[in-house]
DNA sequence: GAGTTTGAAACT
DNA sequence: CAGTTTCAAACTC
């Protein structure tokens, strides 16, 4: 049988798709039919296509490749726990494994994240770990993982046998796990009787373990119904919802849950959940402020809760503590995929300095919303970041390497060019966004970038990424980190490099690899630190009326010095990779 | 944690 | 296909 996932010999596949067609050959041409009008056919819910990965924004259809997940080295990982929460695209296709869920690898399984993304991908589409839950697309995971601290569901079903659709284990295509179900036939140990509850269900319904929520048609994208303003959502219930009661925005809802808007497929009533509503738009705000919320807990409380980086998995902890939180508001939606990036997106969103009238953004219903790195992380400091990581690999290669030094140099300036390019384009924008541009007391840019200059060996023609002029989004400095990859990895750079060399090419790569995420981890536990600095000033601003004010002076010049000293964390980084001897550690 | 509400799935 | 029942998640208290 074909293996296109290539998944080990004697792995438990619930393939019920093929299973059911297996035995009943007269539906081949229903199943022939439906692939041509579906994305994946025959329906494979195991191993079905939901990507795991960490803090990963909702990816809207087109983004979806992005998701492919590079796999560090066991040594890496182990060393550099935070790594794990990177998202790399793009590749070299050797690095990147395809395995079944019940064999994470330890790492990954530890730090299973509370937001999995649904993603729609080909069936043969290189990725990893992946599923797609059919009935409950919001589900981070299905049974089979054998984590026990994932956040993933476990089922209570009591009569079902977990062998019907009710069984959220069982409709997503997994066996149950540690659920804490009875009398549960979910397992290999009743794989008959659950073959036969995949026929029955199969038998009923055709499209039982497909996806509920399918792409936007073509033709509906010019339907105003399907425009979603806010990004995330994106797709639409396949069956439609039918609710009567909850006006599609409690989680009763399918296509609320799956955050998605009802479409003409649904057959509710009162239904709500529609674009322009302003009880949905409430709902979402309240959601993203609940999801700051979890957020700043977890900031606040990284060590205490395991978390080993600032996009770890929710805790269940802090997830009861949305889930009150929520409750309190007298809204019910708990955090969705969908928001999630919205939230670590406003990270890097730059926003009106303290100071200015809309620095704190006050939402209608009065809740107020505010990252809390918003006055601390600016574009410049990602922008200088990637300098410093792109300075860091020149180096590493370079220490690796020393042939390929002056060719991946004119290579990395091809790159830099580009970049400048792109920044020319933004220049108006910028220009306007500069102006209003107030001090940066609280911005990690304390360090001019001249002394990145200044330190730089050479001409650098992404000079033209800093003073002056707005930089490139984060995506695009993404895409561009993504293409000096390939660059690294073109055919034609490899032709030029000696066979010797070619054979160092590996540990280069992995030198590269590993001075580029220490550094970036390093930067990241200071801004992790920043963060929760600066929420303890606002903590104790807001707290004036109940605190001697020297205390709040205190904790004000308190974040301020650490403000400073990360900047000069930032500055003793650089000169570091200036250093003519070697490469060292930021030492943070 | 128990009880209630809700809507999908299953059944008639 | 419509109506009813079953079921488990979501929700409330």
């Amino acid at each position: 049988m074909d293996n296109p996932l290539n998944l080990p010999p004697g792995s438990v596949r619930p393939n019920f798709g093929s299973a059911f067609y297996a035995r009943k050959p007269g539906s081949a041409p229903t199943a022939a039919s439906l692939s041509h009008a579906l994305p994946l056919w025959p329906p494979v819910p195991w191993p079905t296509l939901m990507v795991r990965k960490h803090h990963m924004p909702f990816p809207t259809q087109p983004a979806a490749k992005k998701l492919q997940v590079r796999r560090l080295s066991p040594v890496l990982s182990q060393d550099l726990p935070l790594l794990e929460a990177l998202q790399v695209a793009e590749l070299p296709p050797p690095r990147v494994q395809l395995r079944p869920l019940q064999q994470a690898p330890p790492v990954l399984k530890q730090s299973l994240p509370k937001t999995e993304v649904p993603v729609v991908l080909p069936m043969r589409a290189t990725s990893v770990d992946v599923r797609w839950n059919a009935r409950y697309p919001w589900n981070e995971t299905s049974c089979e993982s054998t984590d026990r601290t994932s956040t993933r569901k476990q089922c209570k079903c009591k009569n079902s046998k977990c062998l019907k659709k009710y069984c959220e284990c069982f409709a997503s295509g997994g066996y149950c796990n540690d659920c804490n179900c009875k009398n549960c036939y979910n397992n290999v140990g009743h794989e008959a009787a659950r073959q036969d509850a995949i026929d029955a269900a199969m038998e009923r319904n055709p499209m039982a373990f497909m996806p509920k929520i399918g792409n936007i048609p073509p033709h509906a994208a010019q339907n105003r119904e399907f425009k979603v303003a806010e990004g995330p959502l994106v797709g639409k219930h396949m069956k439609g919802c039918h609710c009567k009661r909850s006006e599609c925005l409690k989680r009763y809802c399918e296509c609320f849950r799956s955050n998605i808007l009802c479409s003409e497929n649904c057959k509710c009533m009162d239904c709500k959940n529609y674009e322009s509503n302003e009880d949905r738009k409430a709902i979402r705000r309240i959601t993203r402020h609940q999801q700051h919320l979890v957020y700043a807990h977890h900031m606040q409380n990284p060590a205490a809760m395991g978390i080993t980086g600032p996009y770890a998995a929710l805790s269940p902890a802090a997830e009861k503590l949305s889930n009150l939180a929520v409750a309190s508001s007298g809204r019910d939606q708990l955090i969705s995929n969908n928001d999630s990036s919205q939230v670590t997106s406003s990270l890097l969103t730059p926003v009106p300095r303290e100071g200015t009238k809309s620095a704190v953004k006050v939402e209608p219903h009065g809740v107020t919303y505010r990252p809390l790195l918003a006055d601390v992380v600016q574009i410049e400091n990602v922008n200088e970041l990637c300098k410093v990581l792109l300075l860091v690999s020149r180096q590493a290669a370079g220490a690796s390497i020393g042939v390929k030094e002056n060719t991946n140099g004119r290579k990395l300036d091809r790159a830099d060019s580009c970049l400048s390019s792109i920044n020319h384009e933004t220049e108006a924008v910028e220009k306007q966004r500069d102006e209003q541009a107030c001090s940066t007391e609280n911005s990690l840019t304390a360090v001019p970038v001249s002394e990145v200059r200044s330190g730089t060996p050479r001409s650098d023609p992404s000079d033209t990424w800093k003073y002056g002029r707005r930089p490139v989004s984060p995506e695009t400095q993404k895409l561009m980190c993504n293409e000096q990859d390939r660059l690294f990895l073109t055919p034609s750079v490899a032709a030029v490099i000696p066979s010797a060399t070619k054979q160092r090419l590996p540990d280069t790569y992995k030198e590269q690899e590993k001075r580029i995420l220490k550094t970036l981890h390093d930067y990241l536990g200071e801004l992790v630190n920043c963060g929760r600095l600066h929420e303890e000033k606002i903590s104790s601003m807001s707290s004036k009326f109940f605190h001697e004010r020297t205390s709040v002076g205190s904790s004000c010049g308190s974040s301020i010095s650490r403000v400073a000293e990360v900047a000069r964390v930032g500055q003793t980084i650089r000169q570091a990779l200036h250093s003519p001897a070697s490469v060292k550690s930021p030492g943070l």
